[in-house]
RNA sequence: GGGCCUGUGGCUUAGCCAGGACAUAGCGCCGGGCUUCUAACCCGGACGCCGGGGGUUCGAAUCCCUCCAGGCCCGCCA
């Protein structure tokens, strides 16, 4: 419906002007559209804006009038009022099964996120990657595209061999019940501390490095046994996140079979590639003054040449390619799409998103000095057990845990979501913990709250008769969901549908307040319980592209 | 030294890319509301030269320049 109403509103300027964008926006407190394009056409007419406002109201509003849109200026403003049946369509449509659901697009996308280094756990740093990449992704089935979701695994590092060199020589016992990533950070952390203390270690984590790249079986073996348990710890903490991967890949597979040769071989032969000891290009066409280094001087291949592959693999498999990446990637993001160019293959879509640290600086693995995700959920259920126990003691044990575990989940991942990705964050326990207004709970409420109304009816007949403004405001936004949806896809930004979100609930929230349902009679029950059923389905259906359990009771 | 990102009431934050009608909301503060559909809620109030300065424009939080502050990056690490 929204939709429907803005394209038939911006092609009816389109036609009655000339011009080429409408300039239509929505109207806020004025009206339901509204478009300043008066002031533009003054100064190519000579008039005054108010006047070619007046003007153009009167034949858009002869245009639009068998659409049902009013149209009036208002000074130099073209302001436009949907009607009644725009509510209720509105309303209609968003009981229909697979309402905000986009139609099917045949492009195929592959999108990567988290792909955290396997040599300690998840922090609230990476959590921000796989919440963004989550919720994209969610969006992205939303909006009709056949999606994949990958996270790349890096075990031919250097932090992995020096994990593997720890648990060879320093391997920390498992303390009971430790989770494996957990325990590898401690092993990383003391393997660190080793080298710094005595420098030819080094020598010792450099050799294998190099029987890695050999394809030294026994090394390949050890490598591969940390990593995967590693991610047995990932796969866990992502599990309590409703975070999903279709596929993990490995980044040696890329040098076992072959494509990372074959990708070497192509850079050999491009204009822009430099063969001065080492195998490098030159960037300079794309901004970059130094040399992107592909294989080192003693013939070893760096992370860039892997990289490259995989990016090759993707581009040749895929329409479409997203990475989520943190701020630390930026430059290096840059030159793998610049390098992909050169070679002719599709360079990925980069979604980049600035650090979380402590308020006493910046997280490190390799420090020992980060909060991680498992604390941090583990802190969030508690307080959320808490909360839940107090609010609903007549409710079981088993009952009450699981209301936790979903509220708990909720202010999580809202709490990441709703910033935007370009604002760097200090990470706080005090608003991580915080249940209420602009919180993922404070919208599961709403659902919840909805939901008990449904119950309490039974079943009803849909009814259409809209008249209060709360019930109006409400209908209003409940349209704008396919909207958002189409937004944050073709935007890549998935914070619009958090604030989508809340401004739902908040409507609802006031509706709930004012409006009373159960209590009212006849039509007018009838079509607020109408209403209801659309605003819970709508928030369900926010809260589930969000990653957030929608629980009918709390 | 260079590049990218950010700077919006005491704190957090939307709007910025595609410039327009009194700058969004929350926390905190002040004041109200539970014999009424779940008060994890609702309503009212105070709090802003949108980091500073210049420019473009009829019009700038939004575009351009500059300065300041913070974050990230600039490796034959990943």
């Amino acid at each position: 419906m929204y939709f429907t109403t803005y394209r038939q509103i911006e092609a009816a300027i389109l036609e009655c002007t000339g011009e080429e964008t409408a300039d239509l926006g929505e109207g806020g407190e004025h009206a339901d559209f509204a478009t300043p394009i008066a002031f533009s056409l003054a100064k190519k007419q000579r008039k005054a804006p108010a006047a070619i406002a007046a003007g153009l109201a009167e034949a858009l509003g002869a245009r639009l009038a068998g659409a049902g849109i009013a149209v009036e200026a208002a000074g130099p403003y073209i302001n436009f009022h949907v009607n009644d049946e725009y509510v209720k369509s509105a309303v209609a449509a968003a009981l229909e099964p697979g309402f905000g659901r986009l139609p099917e697009r045949g492009e195929r996308v592959i999108l990567e996120h988290t792909s955290a280094n396997p040599n300690g756990p998840l922090h609230v740093g990476h959590i921000r990657n796989s919440i963004i990449g989550d919720t994209l992704a969610r969006a992205f089935r939303k909006a009709g595209y056949p999606l994949e979701v990958q996270y790349y695994v890096n075990d031919m590092g250097r932090q992995i061999a020096i994990v593997s060199w720890g648990f060879d020589h320093n391997p920390l016992p498992a303390e009971e019940g430790e989770k494996p990533d957990h325990h590898i950070a401690r092993v990383y952390v003391a393997a660190n501390r080793a080298i710094e203390a005595d420098g030819t270690i080094t020598e010792e984590v450099d050799r294998l490095m190099q029987q890695i790249e050999a394809g030294d079986p026994e090394t390949g073996r050890k490598f591969r046994e940390v990593v995967s348990r590693c991610l047995d710890g990932f796969k866990l903490t992502m599990k309590h996140l409703n975070v999903a991967h279709d596929r993990f890949v490995w980044e040696s597979d890329f040098v076992r079979n072959g494509d990372m040769e074959r990708v070497i071989a192509k850079i050999e032969r491009l204009p822009e590639a430099r063969h001065d000891g080492t195998l490098s290009l030159d960037l300079t066409a794309c901004g970059f003054e130094k040399d992107y280094v592909i294989r080192r001087s003693d013939g070893t291949s760096v992370y860039a040449a892997r990289d490259l592959a995989y990016h090759t693999w993707k581009s040749r498999n895929f329409d479409r390619a997203i990475d989520v990446l943190g701020a630390d990637h930026k430059l290096i993001g840059s030159q793998l799409q610049c390098t992909l160019r050169l070679l002719g293959e599709k360079a990925p879509e980069i979604v980049i998103f600035e650090f979380v640290s402590l308020p006493e600086g910046s997280m490190s693995t390799r420090a020992g000095t980060f909060v991680s995700a498992d604390e941090l959920i583990a802190e969030v259920t508690n307080k959320a057990f808490a909360e839940v126990s107090e609010r609903r003691p007549e409710l079981s044990g088993e009952e009450r845990k699981g209301i936790a575990r979903a509220v708990a989940l909720a202010a999580i991942r809202y709490d990441i979501v709703r910033v935007s990705p370009e604002k760097s964050t200090v990470f706080n326990w005090e608003e991580a913990l915080d249940f209420e207004r602009q919180s993922g709970p404070y919208i599961q409420y709403s659902h919840a709250r909805a939901c008990s109304i449904l119950e309490k009816a039974g079943a009803f007949e849909y009814a259409f008769a809209f008249s209060d403004p709360h019930e109006i405001a409400l209908a209003k936004q409940i349209a704008r969901f396919p909207a958002t949806i189409d937004r944050v896809v073709s935007e890549l930004r998935p914070h619009l549908l958090a604030v989508y979100a809340r401004e739902l609930a908040d409507l609802f929230n006031s509706f709930y307040r004012y409006v009373p349902v159960l209590k009212s009679e006849g039509e007018t029950r009838l079509s607020r319980l109408t209403l209801v059923a659309a605003a819970q389905k709508t928030l369900k259906d926010a809260l589930e592209t969000l990653g957030i359990d929608a629980i009918r009771t709390m």
